[in-house]
DNA sequence: TTCGGAGACGTAATCGATTTACTACCACAT
DNA sequence: ATGTGGTAGTAAATCGATTACGTCTCCGAA
C-alpha cells in the first residue's frame, strides 16, 4: 500500500509538498502539482486516515449509541443522522445496546478509545454521572429524545407532556371516557412525560382518572398486543387506547382485529412517534409526530458547535414540538 | 489525555511495559504491575486506538453498506452484522447509500481511507469490478444477499429461484390460477431470480405466464400499494399477489382494505424477507423467510477468515435456503 | 569459577500522516 | 549594494501506541 513518502519519492518532492497537494493548504507550483498528482495516481495512492487522525486528533466519526435499530422508530433516527453526518465528512459508529444499560457503558469505553470526535445517545440507563468524565476530556455528548437528567450535556428533546396530552384530548373530543394507555418503560421520563399528559388532558375534561386503564408494555409490538387483551378483557374496557409508541400500537391494532372490534367505531387507536409505517396501517394510524429530520440536524449541529469549541460553557436543551396526525385509527370516515 | 507515556512515567517503568500489561503480551512481576494499572486510574488513562491502528495496521472496524436501514429488511440486517462484530470487539460503519451507486462509491473510497478491516455490502450498483481495486489491496469484501457477478468475492445468499417458486406454488396450491407479480428493481438478480422462480412454478402447474400480471415496484410500501391498485384494476384482476418484498405486501394489504376485500378470501397476499413485523399485520402476512441471522454469522465468518489469511484464493459464496411461511393472509381459516 | 538459560525490563525504531521552522531564490525599490 | 517581500520548497519533530532487539540479574549445573 503507497505511503505519501512513496509518492513523495516518485514525484521528486518532500512528503510536506505532497501533503500540500492532498489538502490544499499551501500554494504549489502548477508544474510541481501535476507530478505529484501524477505519482498519486500512478501508485494508486489512497491517504491513510488513521495516521491523519492520530496527527491532528481528529476522526470525523461519531458515535451513535441507540436501544435497538430494528424499531422503525431508531431505524429513521438512525438513518436521518447518517445523512447529516456522511454529508458533512463523518462516519457513524453504530452502536445497537439493546436495552441495556451494561452494553451502553461498553460502548462508552469502546468509543472513547476509539477517539470519536462525538457521541449522540438515545440512552436507556445512562446519566450524566456516567458521561461526565467524557466530558472533562472535552468529548461532546448529546442526548437524543431522553435525558434522565437535563442542564448538564446538551439535548434535543420534544416536550412530551404535550404530546401525551394532545394525542389524549384528541380521543376525548371524538366523544371517548375511558382511553386505556399502554405505556413504556417505567423510569424514562418519555414515560412518565407522556403519562403526566394524558392526565392534564383527563383532569381538564373533568373525567377521573383511573389506573386499572393503564398497562406496561416495552415498545416492542407484542407487548402492545398483551396490553390491548388486558385493556379489553377489563370489567368495564375503554373505547379507545393511547399506545406510547407507534409499534405497540400495532400489536393493539392486531388484538382489534383478532376480535372483529371495528376500528375507529368500536375502539379507537392513537400511537406515538410517527414512524412512516402508520401510514400503511389498516386503517392508516393516527399518531403523535416526532420530527426526527429537524431533531437530526438540531443535534448534529449541537455536537459541532461543541467539537469546534464554539459553543458555551452551559449546556443547551433543545425542545422541539410534537405534531398531533389523526389519521382512521381514531377518525370516523 | 494521558498518553501511555504519562502512565510509564508515573509508575517509574517505560512505555514498553505499561504496553505489555495492557496486552497481556510479556511476563511482568506482579509488583510492576500493580504500579503501572494503580497509575493507569490515578491518570484515568485511556489507551489511544488510533494510534494502535496505525502501528498495528488493523482498525477493529468495518463498514456495513447498504440501500436504506429505514426498511425493516436491512434495520434487521444491521442489527444481527452488529450484534455479532460488537461481540467480537469489531465497531461498524454505518453507511446508508440510499440506492445510490454514486454514494456506494463514495463510501467505498471513504472505507478505504480509513482502513477498515473489511466490508460487507449489499449493494445495489456495485460489482466486482468496481470492487476489484480493493481486493487488490486485500481489503476483504462479502456480498451480503445480492451479488451481480459470483466468483469474485465472497457472497452470501439465499436461492431466490427456490423462493419465488414456493411462495407461488404456494398460491398454487391454495387453489389460485392468476398470481400477480410486484416486482423489485429490475437490474437486481434478487428480482429476476424470484421471477424465475414464479415462471418455474407456473409451467410445472400447467398454468400461463401472463406478463400483464406483472407490475415494477421499488421496495418501499407505496409502491406495493400502487401496484396493487394496477393489478386489480385489470380486467381479469389476479386473485393472489406475491409481492418481492414484505413492505411492498403490507401496500398491497392496504389496498386489499382500501377495497373491501376479504384477505385471503377474496384476494391472497405473499411477501417476501420475512421481517419481524409481518407477525403484527392483520391477518399476519405469510412470507419467504430469508434466515437474517444465520446469513449475518457466514458474511462474518467469511470475512474474517479473509481478514486473518486463512481463505481459500479462489472466492467462495455460501447458499442458504428460505423457508416458507404460511400464515393467515395465504391460508383460509 | 564459569557458563547457559530464564525472567524482568528498557531503548529506540516504526507506523503514515501534518506542520513548524528554515532555506533558497527571484524581483523590485531604495 | 542592500533591504524587503513573496513564492516554493525541505528537514525534522510530532501524534501515541507496538515490538524487535538488547541488557541485566539471578540461579543452578558443570
Amino acid at each position: 500500500m503507497a505511503t505519501i513518502r512513496d509518492v513523495a519519492l516518485l514525484a521528486g518532492v518532500s512528503t510536506a509538498t505532497v501533503s500540500h497537494v492532498l489538502n490544499n493548504t499551501r500554494t504549489v507550483s502548477e508544474m510541481t502539482r501535476d507530478r505529484v498528482v501524477a505519482a498519486m495516481e500512478e501508485l494508486g495512492y489512497q491517504p491513510n486516515a488513521v495516521a491523519r487522525s492520530l496527527r491532528v486528533n481528529e476522526t470525523l466519526t461519531i458515535g451513535l449509541i441507540l436501544p435497538d435499530v430494528e424499531l422503525p422508530f431508531f431505524a429513521w433516527v438512525a438513518k436521518c443522522i447518517e445523512k447529516i453526518a456522511s454529508d458533512l465528512g463523518y462516519n457513524i459508529i453504530l452502536c445497537n445496546s439493546g436495552w441495556s444499560l451494561i452494553r451502553e457503558l461498553q460502548y462508552l469505553e469502546n468509543l472513547q478509545t476509539r477517539r470519536v470526535d462525538g457521541l449522540i445517545c438515545i440512552s436507556v440507563g445512562l446519566t450524566n454521572e456516567h458521561v461526565a468524565p467524557l466530558l472533562r476530556r472535552h468529548m461532546p455528548v448529546v442526548w437524543f429524545e431522553e435525558a434522565r437528567i437535563e442542564g448538564v450535556s446538551d439535548a434535543v428533546l420534544i416536550d412530551n407532556v404535550k404530546g401525551g396530552y394532545e394525542a389524549t384530548m384528541h380521543l376525548i373530543v371524538q366523544g371517548h371516557r375511558r382511553i386505556g394507555c399502554i405505556l413504556g418503560y417505567g423510569r424514562a421520563t418519555v414515560t412518565s412525560d407522556r403519562l403526566l399528559g394524558y392526565q392534564h388532558a383527563l383532569r381538564e375534561a373533568g373525567l377521573p382518572f383511573d389506573h386499572t386503564l393503564l398497562c406496561s408494555g416495552d415498545y416492542e409490538a407484542p407487548s402492545g398486543l398483551r396490553g390491548a387483551r388486558q385493556l379489553l378483557d377489563l370489567d368495564e374496557p375503554p373505547t379507545a387506547i393511547f399506545a406510547f409508541n407507534d409499534m405497540m400500537a400495532l400489536g393493539a391494532l392486531q388484538v382489534a382485529h383478532e376480535r372483529h372490534l371495528r376500528v375507529p367505531d368500536q375502539l379507537a387507536l392513537i400511537g406515538f412517534d410517527g414512524i412512516p409505517l402508520t401510514e400503511f396501517m389498516s386503517p392508516s394510524l393516527s399518531t403523535v409526530r416526532q420530527p426526527i429530520p429537524e431533531m437530526s440536524r438540531i443535534a448534529f449541529d449541537l455536537l459541532l458547535d461543541r467539537i469546534h469549541d464554539r459553543a458555551p460553557n452551559e449546556s443547551r436543551t433543545v425542545r422541539v414540538e410534537p405534531t398531533l396526525v389523526p389519521r382512521a385509527s381514531t377518525l370516523p370516515i
